[in-house]
DNA sequence: CTGTTAGCGCTTTCAT
DNA sequence: ATGAAAGCGCTAACAG
């Protein structure tokens, strides 16, 4: 099918009787080449059609230019965000990116990471599906100096640098705004106790409810996978406590809007009877009535420092090498936990 | 960095007492090997670690098993959806997914298609930017031989494959079923008209006002970018008409919503005053209040139409070769449109 | 500043 | 059923 012969260098070198090492030379930025040669060079290659053979020059190098990113699911406005920021910088830099998706799966992830090795990628973005409780599958990897950074959803390895926001501090925040618009009784909504995200968010929540002096009261935790369908689940058993809870954060946004549907059709007050707050600040929450409170997420930023990061190890630019970067969150207060009264 | 030797065929060969080319047989399902030296062959590369290394047989066979997503943006719900479509037929075929942003750019997308082609993936799907006029930039690879699939956002090319709905019957039945609810003026907001979708849509607008006897106004269509501060705008637009316009038709659901918002926010009953429809069926249609009628796109099985119809062509398996493959569409009618009085 | 040379690891005729 | 050998296109010593 692909038509006919591919100009190589050999063509280039035979047409301006030159060696093909002096083209391969000329065509990167050499400083051992004439500028006039280079010139020459790169006009003949333009003139033939000449296209780099970024495999040959792997295969030489030992190095492809790429780098694979795995996340546990592309269907959120958040993670759309950080690949867009991952995007950016590594094209800037000349790096592809292999994007997969573990479905929460263990089984897809620990798939993935083996194909991403198999391609043979220079380094490996992740951040970590429900199941995963080590990082075994990364091992291979990481014994052959392949650089590994986690994001998001991370694990403390000494040779991996984590790029996150302080999700215990933005539990804390969360619940402490919560409790200051009057609310005692608060439900908080969390996933797989696996991730850090959730079970520092959850530690958040704890720390704060105590040092206002309410006591934790574990019958209102749900753990679950954050589903619109979660969140309907959540508010039938909401519905049947009594006395009600008077408050809910949930650890993302979808969940936290199913609830304000579900309990709004029941005839709830939001946020009078039960204020709500959510997580990730999607385009969701501004559309929900009333606009639900949220923790704005530095998703595009936190895409180009896990890109950045990982070029500029790949590149032996080194830098600051930390083990862990933390970005900032900001807390969205909307009407969803305004209480009037406060 | 990269630690020590990589282990190869030549490896194995050696424990083995075998030739590269029998190994290399071995690897794979190559009839004239017999079955118990392929378990051997297989068991010592598994002992020794031994990658496959796909730079060099990409070298070799002239072919990468790569193919390349070039996507305007992938921030909404229904490209997450098309893309993992498409990883999940791609990987079970043991093709990877190069994807890439135009950003809605003309210039981006450029980019992005040389630095495919540079690339050497096997094969192509994109949906095109805003700003598209003509493929020009694709020509280098449709004349290379390599198969190009348009999907969504398409373009007419004897060589390509375009993968669509069916958009001018999608327009027709939405506005046809805003006629039936009683609306007389129905304002429209598409986007570029260099694009399929929306020029179709349009047309099926028109097309359905006629066959109703009711007159197309010009002054009722607003061609922008579908964006939240583009509903703002067109929002504006409307209150300033006299008599006010009775429908809305949007091209996707953000825009659709964001008008919802800005029209409830001045005082205007949705539906009763002005019915409203979106296009999509993004998430957001389920939360806005009144939900929104929209109409609902086959995404996942669009991205695995793509990614299947290409890797048929790329494996030679043929099967039916269509210029065109039209997935079907649903119109879902939500609160949003439903007049109390029909 | 440019050329020579020797592979990177794999696949694939063509032999045997 | 297996082996020998050539070469995909590029790069990096090393030499000049």
């Amino acid at each position: 099918m692909r038509a006919h012969k591919e100009i190589t260098i050999y063509d280039i070198a035979e047409a301006l009787n030159l060696s093909p090492a002096t083209i391969s030379r000329g065509l990167k930025d050499h400083p051992a080449i004439r500028k006039d040669t280079r010139k020459r060079i790169v006009e003949k290659a333009r003139e033939l059609g000449y296209q780099h053979n970024s495999f040959a020059s792997s295969l030489r190098r030992n190095k492809t230019n790429t780098i694979g990113v795995i996340v546990p699911r592309l269907n959120s406005y958040f993670m759309s965000t950080i690949i867009a920021g991952m995007e950016r910088v590594a094209n800037n830099a000349g790096y592809n990116l292999i994007i997969s998706q573990s479905m929460e799966s263990l089984k897809k992830e620990i798939a993935n990471v083996n194909t991403l090795f198999n391609s043979r990628v220079d380094g490996l973005l992740a951040s970590l599906g429900y199941e995963t409780e080590d990082i075994a599958h990364f091992e291979s990897l990481i014994n052959k100096g392949i650089p590994l950074i986690f994001f998001d959803r991370v694990f403390e390895h000494p040779k991996c640098t984590n790029i996150i926001i302080d999700n215990y501090k933005a539990g804390y925040e969360v619940t402490s705004h919560l409790i200051g618009q009057g609310c005692k009784r608060i439900v908080h909504i969390s996933a797989s106790q696996k991730r850090n995200v959730y079970a520092d968010r959850l530690r958040g929540y704890k720390h704060a409810l105590s040092d206002h002096g309410i006591a934790y009261d574990e019958s209102l935790v749900f753990v679950n996978n954050l589903s619109d369908q979660a969140g309907v689940e959540v508010s039938s058993a909401i519905l049947k406590m009594d006395p009600l809870p008077d408050g809910i954060f949930s650890s993302n946004d979808a969940c936290a809007v199913s609830c304000i549907r579900e309990l709004k059709q029941a005839g709830i007050k939001i946020p009078q009877e039960i204020a709500v707050a959510g997580f990730n600040d999607d385009p969701l929450s501004k559309v929900i009535e009333p606009n639900l409170t949220s923790v704005r997420y530095p998703g595009e930023e936190m895409g180009e420092m896990a890109a950045s990061t990982l070029i500029r190890r790949l590149d032996r630019l080194e830098g600051v090498n930390l083990n862990t970067i933390v970005l900032k969150h900001n807390l969205i207060i909307r009407e969803s936990s305004k209480r009037t009264d406060s």
